[in-house]
RNA sequence: GCGAAAGUGGCGGAACUGGCAGACGCGCUGGAUUUAGGUUCCAGUGGGGCAACCCGUGCGGGUUCGAGUCCCGCCUUUCGCACCA
């Protein structure tokens, strides 16, 4: 998990700054002792040769001790956890390779930044953008720990199958959902950013529009309110529906013990495996009745288990004739299900009909149609059918859940979707029985965390004064260090020492809150941070200078929360006046994930064993297809399954240290860059590793023989030969080339590419006379600029080989494309034929159009295809092609 | 179900603005060097055909002198969200 390099460009020099995170050390892929190893460092390493001044990575992100670790507990005796204490974390790392320097470590994580965490969740307290409230979470009931979601409903986490139990328990929130209209309104702002991962976003914040419908309740004082994006299908209301949470439910509950019950088996079924796969709805009818806001009709109110407490009033109108889950209710239970809503073939007929009845159906052509009455006298018999088997495919088939024209709806006969959510809108408004409502699917950020290790949340429980926040004098609060693990639970919560306190208002006896800030927290404020180093505030005026930044890289696993809670953080910054801008990044770059192959067995209780793709050896065929794979141990077929994400339990998982001791890490870095373009997933595969070897072995060659000549002459370019011109140019295109591809379009792997073949055509070059060595000394000397970000170790060596003294590389200025080496003597053209291609020709550049025609039809296997024939058109695009049609 | 992205040789991928499809690499085939294996070097490598040539970018249409690229309709895959009222 590497969650984000951030890439600052300095508006005043220029000059970029470039910063990253350390991944986890659970990660897959671990690169504590090759620091210098992605994305982030290439870009860097670039910039810095294009003459900017550049950080280099630091670490971020805390290192706690999170669920991964009391899975490695679980069963296993506390002695041989991974981490026992801190001191013990700390050693256990180093011992593990990351290159972590403490010292010198620069990261929000540590105790020392809780201080700025602890005042801003102070302020947001009194600014009443904090809250606690009780919410339900799931369980270990063995471990004693709470679960993120992920570890339950998703089969791939290693606690899938274990024992869950719902618990409620207080939470501290933030309030994200006050800035929800600026975070959807501000994603517009941003067009560096990937629309994949905006409109992620997008339906994540999930805003709707709608009206809020307010229902008198018989035999109640308070109104039912419910939510509804449909307000135009308002009169299709058949029944209403309250959630099991619901205070209604509550209500009907009180005496009548079998809701009680149905209530109790919503509350537990909710996460039995059977129940989440089938949705099956279920539901209880009150026998409480609501009454319709404009018929005054009576509706039944049931509780049903697919209304979510969540989402709007944890109620709803159902509308079975336009809206799926209402008629999959409505059929189940037997509930009426009205037509409202109309497409136009059917309004249409309608209109038929009205117009042709005017004196028989009045205002009601619709009903009168479903009635039969005498219509049939008439010639509408075609409409009526229409109308009528519209109506039936509601009954009988399904919802008609479109937008359409308003029929059995008195008043707002007729209207469209709008005109019909204005004209309901407006009665309801005018009679106080409704409003026009924006819900939000986004909550609350949840930042409590029941573990040990993090930043404290700095509140005191006091039995006379509630929740008070820690005075400013008193922070930061910071965690005990000397404590003992004697199980999977936070050791805070039973220390006793640290716990216990006074309340700060009243002097009362009070107890510390023992839950810590979410991880998030720190990664949402670090990019920041980092622009204000020894600041005593949480940034300075140093992050107005640097902020926003301009490319932001992380995965796009985090397209969601880390980059939703990264910009509602920055929102908070500038809202506290410590930054100015209202976006944290103007640019982002999403990689992808490493894949590999998968490889499997069924053993005898069919269960599937997966087998590392280090054990298994792959046959194929003459035509290089592959037919099967075996694996190394027994030379037994082994069942080949799909390329996925390296994960623990596809144990396809590849350690890139194993290459990296055989290859080195410049090759495997110029290999994993090369393989495939950032954005997307990265197959992992040995055989390409060892290609990137024999390119960077020639290349080692090539410079060595050549830096063994005596001399390197420079080059004269008024002196050279054709074949000197054209290698020349080509080391020029290819300067442009990478410079482009890596600075502006990202494109690792064509640039790489492009170095491989300049140097495919460097090995042809055997001109050994003073301008042809010239010529080869000014390619090879770019071609180690080029490649330094890519590889820095054997950039830096053989830039030395070349005679060069600089202590850095990256010192040394980015090779600049010389406009005059580009030009060419003459442009190889297409010729089409009707459109295929059937030759080409040499023009000198940007010859005139009448020349190139004439020189297309004047090439005798362009004139073979003409037989004869005068062309009817000829297109010249110039420099590029010409196309004879015939 | 909804939303997004993507389908190009045996494989990873290139083709950036509608203009020579398959760059570059892997793999494979043949040859040279080597006692041999490995390494290295040379040649070939989308399919069909002796050849001229024909066919080829998931499928079916369309626009255009010209489509991998643009438009319409399908299919498939991946990712995200999933009873969102």
């Amino acid at each position: 998990d590497t969650r984000a390099f951030v890439v600052k460009e300095d508006p005043a020099r220029p000059k970029f700054y470039c910063l990253s995170m350390l991944p986890y050390p659970s990660g897959a892929l671990h690169m504590g002792h090759v620091r210098n190893y992605t994305i982030g460092d290439v870009i860097s390493r670039y910039q810095r040769m294009q003459g900017k001044n550049v950080l280099q990575p630091m670490a971020c992100d805390a290192f706690g001790l999170p669920a991964e670790n009391a899975a490695i507990a679980r069963g296993v005796p506390p002695a041989q956890w991974t981490y026992r204490n801190i001191d013990h974390m700390r050693a256990q790392l180093k011992a593990m390779g990351f290159a972590i320097d403490w010292s010198r470590e620069f990261a929000t994580c540590r105790p020392e930044y809780y201080v700025h965490e602890q005042r801003m969740f102070v302020r947001l307290f009194k600014q009443g953008l904090v809250y606690q409230k009780n919410s339900v979470v799931n369980w270990d009931p063995v471990d004693q720990t709470v679960l993120a979601n992920e570890q339950v409903v998703d089969g791939r986490g290693w606690r899938s199958g274990a024992v869950v139990e719902k618990r409620e328990i207080p939470q501290w929130f933030l309030k994200i959902t006050a800035y929800a209209q600026e975070l959807l309104a501000e994603l517009d702002k941003l067009p560096g950013w990937p629309e994949a991962v905006k409109t992620m976003q997008r339906n994540w914040i999930g805003r709707s529009e709608g009206l809020e419908i307010h229902f008198d309740v018989e035999g109640v004082d308070e109104s039912l309110s419910v939510f509804t994006t449909r307000p135009d299908t308002l009169m299709g209301a058949t029944f209403l529906a309250v959630a099991a949470e619901h205070p209604l439910a509550a209500h009907a509950a009180k005496d009548n013990p079998q809701i009680a019950r149905f209530i109790e088996e919503c509350r537990h079924g909710g996460v039995s495996e059977a129940e989440l796969e089938t949705q099956e709805k279920r539901g209880i009818d009150t026998g409480l009745v609501a009454i319709h806001p404009v018929s005054g009709e009576r509706l039944p109110i049931w509780i049903a288990n697919f209304v979510l407490m969540g989402y709007g009033t944890g109620a709803l109108m159902a509308v079975p004739g336009h809206d799926e889950r209402d008629w999959e209710f409505a059929k189940k239970y037997e509930l009426p299900i009205r037509m409202v809503v109309v497409d136009r073939a059917v309004l249409d007929a309608a209109e038929e009909i009205r117009h042709d009845l005017a004196k028989g159906v009045g205002a009601d052509p619709v009903g009168a149609a479903l009635r039969g009455g005498d219509v049939d006298a008439y010639d509408t018999g075609a409409a009526v059918q229409l109308i009528q088997a519209f109506e039936r495919s509601i009954q009988e088939g399904g919802a008609f859940t479109g937008h359409g024209w308003l029929v059995n709806s008195g008043e707002f006969d007729g209207l469209d979707y709008e005109h019909a959510f204005a004209a309901i809108g407006a009665r309801l408004e005018r009679e106080r029985k409704g409003q026009r409502r924006v819900h939000w699917r986004l909550r609350d950020w949840g930042v409590s965390r029941q573990r040990y290790w993090g930043c404290p949340i700095p509140i005191i429980h006091c039995a006379n004064c509630g929740a008070v926040p820690v005075p400013e004098e008193q922070l930061p609060v910071v965690l005990p260090e000397n404590v003992e693990f004697s199980g999977v639970r936070s050791p805070i919560k039973s220390d006793p020492d640290w716990r216990i306190t006074t309340c700060p208002n009243c002097s009362g006896p009070a107890e510390r809150e023992t839950d810590t800030f979410d991880t998030f927290m720190e990664s949402s404020w670090y990019y920041a941070r980092y622009t204000s180093p020894g600041a005593d505030t949480m940034v300075d005026a140093r992050a107005n200078y640097w902020l926003p930044v301009n490319q932001y890289i992380g995965g796009i696993e985090h397209a969601i929360l880390h980059l939703l809670y990264f910009r509602f953080y920055h929102k908070l910054l500038r809202d506290a006046g410590l930054v100015h801008s209202d976006e944290p990044a103007t640019n982002l770059l999403c990689q992808g994930m490493v894949v590999a192959e998968t490889f499997y067995r069924d053993d005898a209780d069919g269960q599937r064993e997966w087998i590392n793709p280090a054990d298994v050896d792959i046959q194929r065929d003459e035509r290089a297809r592959v037919i099967g794979a075996t694996l190394k141990a027994d030379g037994k077929p082994v069942h080949i399954g799909p390329t996925e994400k390296m994960s623990k339990s596809k144990n396809n998982g590849v350690d890139p240290q194993t290459m990296i001791d055989k290859f080195g890490a410049d090759t495997v870095r110029l290999f994993s860059m090369f393989a495939a373009p950032p954005e997307q997933s990265l197959e992992w595969n040995e055989a390409g590793v060892e290609g990137m070897a024999r390119f960077l072995r020639r290349f080692w060659r090539e410079v060595t023989a050549h830096a063994s000549q005596p001399d390197h002459p420079e080059v004269d370019p008024a002196a050279l030969n054709a074949a000197q011109k054209a290698l020349r140019r080509q080391v020029h295109e290819t300067i442009a080339k990478v410079g482009d591809d890596i600075g502006r379009r990202h494109a690792f792997n064509t640039a790489i590419a492009a170095l491989m073949e300049l140097l495919n055509h460097v090995s042809r070059f055997d001109d050994m006379s003073n301008a042809g060595r010239a010529v080869r000394h000014e390619a090879l000397e770019a071609m180690v600029l080029l490649l330094n970000p890519f590889t820095p170790h054997l950039s830096h060596t053989l830039w030395q080989v070349l005679g060069h003294g600089e202590a850095l590389i990256e010192d040394v200025r980015w090779p600049q494309a010389d406009p005059a080496a580009l030009v060419r003597d003459s442009i190889t053209v297409a010729v089409q034929v009707n459109g295929k291609l059937r030759g080409t020709i040499e023009l000198p550049p940007a010859a005139p159009r009448h020349e190139a025609e004439n020189a297309a039809l004047a090439e005798p296997a362009i004139a073979k295809f003409l037989a004869g024939q005068t062309p009817r058109k000829v297109i010249v695009v110039p420099d590029k092609i010409v196309n004879i049609v015939v």
